[in-house]
DNA sequence: TAAAAATATTAACAATGTTAATTATATTTG
DNA sequence: CAAATATAATTAACATTGTTAATATTTTTA
């Protein structure tokens, strides 16, 4: 019985794959039972035969995309120093990430995909999404006193609520309205709240060139 | 021809308030043409006599809500006294109202409702939603000198994207997974934000009784 | 190879937004 | 007031959606 499962775990397998490709492509407006099941080349009600209903589908997608975004920051962010220039580069690359595949953000944090009854897990690796990527560097900045122990989960809460924010507004509601304004908007947030966090500790002066790498990394990236 | 205006604007309205009263009462997903039509006392085409889609119909419903929730806001923070104290209370109490009005928020924030080609004005609203309530009172504290004007700006973006960003969470997500939690992380969140902002000045303990009418309006309040 | 079990597909349903065709109503004109 | 016209409202129809039930097909077992 082994074959068995390996062979439903590889059909499983096509239709995540599906379903990730078209989630980054073309985004959750594009999901559709019918669709997916096309590019997992069977037909629409297979589906229902490895998955409970295409909501079970979508969420399973989740885990491998925080893996890809966290390879994708990590890469991003390679040789910053580690501490709050480092945080506040690993946000902003957080940022580029869902800034490239607008689909993911939805699926982390706009869609509403059916009940979340047995999706505990999937839910709070979505709410620790932003922290495990800084995790380390946190952790850095406690040992170093650069910020006090109990301050530290309100800190990560606040910075957490504000880059998730700021890609609210900019993909859902067009807030700032051109790509180079939410950059702009982005970054000096994002300092700002540091600036605020780490008490001007450290603080790099607001000459906009300060950070090359992840400058760059924004400039690099278009989004349509 | 004066008549048929007025006419014209009459039904308008029968539709405008049968969408307002969904989404009040069911949300965005029990929104649908028929629905609306049904509530309005019309067939389902009738719609498309008045409103371009659907879509266009909903939008017009956010102005009156902003409205609604000022006087809501405006109500339930009465008599506490200007300055840091009053904001945290506006920011609270806004987050009362959205809790009652759960489809009030997914219409502000989480809706992707067609291309904002011509609605400028309605994103422009719905940005500037939290200000608009909280915007007596920063003035107040950078008059008396509470905050620097050059930081006011960092200090408003940095409230909303907190604010709603805590109630993406929860009314999204599910996080903090039930509501007492959520209250509670709200008051901490928003607290420690002001007391970042204002630096300490002005600070009260923090023992869980120092604003009891906010504490109250949250307790009167349970959504499902 | 034939019977049984597992798997995949087509047919069908109800609900959705939207448009075109049709009917009912109001308004204007003789 | 009656006939012609313009306006408004409704029904019919279509394409698309998620999902289930009824079939068809493939694979396994005896």
């Amino acid at each position: 019985m082994k074959n068995k499962e390996i062979q439903e775990l590889r059909i499983k397998d096509y239709f995540i794959q599906a379903t990730k490709d078209i989630l980054k492509s073309e985004g959750i407006k594009a999901i559709s039972v019918r669709n997916i099941s096309d590019k997992a080349g069977y037909s629409y009600a297979t589906l229902y035969n490895y998955f409970k209903d295409v909501n079970d589908l979508i969420f399973l997608c989740v885990s491998d995309f925080q893996a890809e975004c966290l390879t994708f920051v990590k890469k991003q962010t390679k040789g910053i120093p580690n501490g709050r220039e480092k945080i506040k580069a690993l946000a902003l690359s957080y940022i580029n990430y869902f800034l490239e595949y607008p689909g993911i953000f939805e699926l982390f944090y706009i869609s509403r995909v059916g009940d979340f009854n047995n999706k505990q897990s999937i839910i709070s690796l979505i709410d620790k999404s932003l922290d495990s990527v800084c995790e380390s560097d946190w952790n850095y900045c406690v040992s170093h006193n650069q910020i006090e122990m109990e301050n530290l989960e309100f800190f990560k809460s606040q910075l957490k609520l504000s880059t998730v924010g700021l890609l609210l507004f900019y993909l859902n509601r067009l807030t700032p309205p051109s790509y180079s304004e939410f950059i702009s908007h982005a970054n000096k947030q994002t300092d700002d709240l540091l600036g605020l966090i780490f008490g001007k500790q450290g603080a790099v002066e607001d000459n906009g060139s300060k950070n090359p790498q992840v400058q760059n990394s924004f400039i690099s990236i278009n989004i349509k």
